[in-house]
DNA sequence: GTGAAAGCGCTAACAC
DNA sequence: GTGTTAGCGCTTTCAC
């Protein structure tokens, strides 16, 4: 059995009432009776069960955060960021793995009601477009990343995925590339599908540069994805002599495809990655990519948790920033 | 304001015993009170306290789960494993991450004891060896992975690291290779650091192969340092054909080099990684490597843990198994 | 400054 | 079968 408040109480001759005020320092005590608790405290081990505490309290110092996989890097460094804010303020993490079924994220939200967590940062959720009243009914401080859930009153924390695609594919027509095609993230996934390929086409059609059929394929994230979709393409007739990839997972599958066929990069076509996982810069050549940090989405996401939390004003919308990583696997052409 | 039992059990105009039975199917209740019970809890959209409840039941199902760093894939594939045999049993998980500081180890197996955490999964820490009181005290169900912990009541989980190691090695030698390098872990490590390069030494024993002075570089993890070590075996002025590095990561790293110096890979040297990381497919040539994968520990752990707390009888060492992945960057030579 | 007592939302005897 | 009640370990009025 563990030591409780009512022990420490016995054995210090003291109320119990005394011994949570010198616990928590909410009410001056009288230093003779507060190092007697304390020392009692010391001898017993005495830990406060936080169940009890968060019963009355109505705080459980606890966020949730939900994910649908956690094997891929880009999650778990989101995740990390989110760690390295909330523990700073003593929260700690309730981890939820969705494992992208729409089915245990509505589990894990009702879960989080349950256990009274004390905020939810939900990240590329599926569920959206139906549910999203499942949301509002929570009643709980909440930030969304990896959606934009635009004309919903919930805070989201983004990169601008289209702006970010659009100055990668610039970057390729700035070094003389005008062939260039397109391998997308899944359109079930709208920012790194739609809003990528989105960004592709805009640069393109800016450019006045056309997007000749076959030039764009999609993937699903894995590298063989990847693999598979810049197969599609250079089976087309016209090559590209550039490749714009959404996810840098994908490019290491373009990378192989073209390794595999003697295509040399970036001698004879030129790839373009977009998240700049650590993957990127152990590839041979190194990746040029976008530097697109879950990390910081996490710190962000956490933040704005954090900030409501304390009642403060958030930003329904915040932006974190992005930019372009030159390494090796970009040549520029005449 | 949330709804509670108590709320239930007036609209339903029925005990709040009632509820709370029909809630948890803990007593029969007549059919007609049970269904009016259960409408007043559509119509409210009625959420259970699991704070109240854990605060009676003695039970959060609640699992804690410590790894030193979720950046590392191997970490967060191990959560997955945990992950993927707790939430069967509707167990939850409050993940710490320690940041490698014994300091922070030590926080959070206090806040685990405070939150009333049912069970513990510890992995990879750094605090033994002066601290392991500290788990005896904890008087909470535990595996640790990554630590032999022999001597200690302790259950673990773990591969054989001097055996894989060993077959590793051995797999070279049947290939022809006498003159063979070590990358091995850091020591502080002793799994990869001790263990790994231990079954190295005794593998080119049992063969009756010398090692050579400078034939052996201690890496930390990184890809970079892979990279620096195996360049300060090479920079001696005997070369070997093949070289063990004790982690995938580090491989990557050594690969890296020997590509920049334009060493070819199996053709000059032959690389022989361990863990079976994701990235040991990805690389080109392809990594022959030991699968040791960190889902099945973390399968593993969450298992013998769910046994505890059904108070099964537990084995108080595991070994997962472990098996050579013959790919392409080691070659038989005469 | 200190203690007695109420109550957080729930479960489990215990009576009926 | 159902309701009443004690109590889980804690915080916080409210008296003194």
């Amino acid at each position: 059995m563990a030591v409780t408040i009512k022990d420490i109480a016995q054995l210090a001759n003291v109320s119990i009432a005394t011994v949570s005020r010198v616990l928590n320092n909410s009410k001056p005590v009288r230093p003779e009776l507060r190092d007697k608790v304390m020392r009692v405290v010391e001898e017993t081990g005495f830990q406060p069960n936080a169940i009890a505490r968060s019963l009355v309290n109505k705080e459980t110092r606890i966020i949730g955060v939900m994910i649908p996989d956690i094997s891929n890097n880009f999650y778990s460094n989101l995740l990390y960021g989110v760690d390295s804010v909330i523990s700073e303020y003593d929260y700690s993490m309730f981890l939820a793995i969705s494992d992208e079924t729409v089915e245990k994220e509505l589990k894990y939200l009702r879960l989080f009601k349950e256990k009274q967590i004390d905020g939810v940062i939900l990240a590329s959720i599926h569920f959206l477009e139906g549910n999203i009243h499942s949301l509002h009914e929570m009643q709980v401080p909440m930030v969304v990343t990896g959606h934009d859930l635009h004309g919903y009153q919930i805070p989201t924390v983004n990169v601008n995925n289209v702006q970010a695609s659009y100055d990668a594919t610039a970057y390729l027509i700035s070094q003389g590339h005008r062939r260039i095609a397109c391998v997308s993230g899944p359109l079930w996934d709208p920012p790194c599908g739609l809003d990528r390929m989105g960004g592709y086409r805009k640069a393109m059609r800016a450019h006045g540069l056309p997007i000749p059929e076959g030039f764009v394929a999609e993937g699903d994230f894995t590298p063989k994805s990847g693999y598979e979709a810049v197969k599609r393409i250079f089976e087309e007739k016209e090559r590209p002599t550039a490749i714009f990839v959404a996810t840098d997972l994908m490019a290491v599958g373009v990378l192989n495809y073209l390794h595999d066929e003697g295509i040399r990069v970036p001698d004879d076509v030129s790839v373009m990655g977009f998240d700049n996982l650590e993957i990127a810069s152990l590839t041979r050549p190194m990746l040029s990519t976008v530097h697109n940090d879950p990390y910081m989405y996490g710190r962000a996401a956490g933040e704005q948790l954090l900030k409501q939390l304390r009642n403060e004003p958030i930003e329904r919308m915040s932006t974190v920033p992005h930019d372009l990583v030159i390494r090796q696997s970009v040549k520029a052409v005449l």
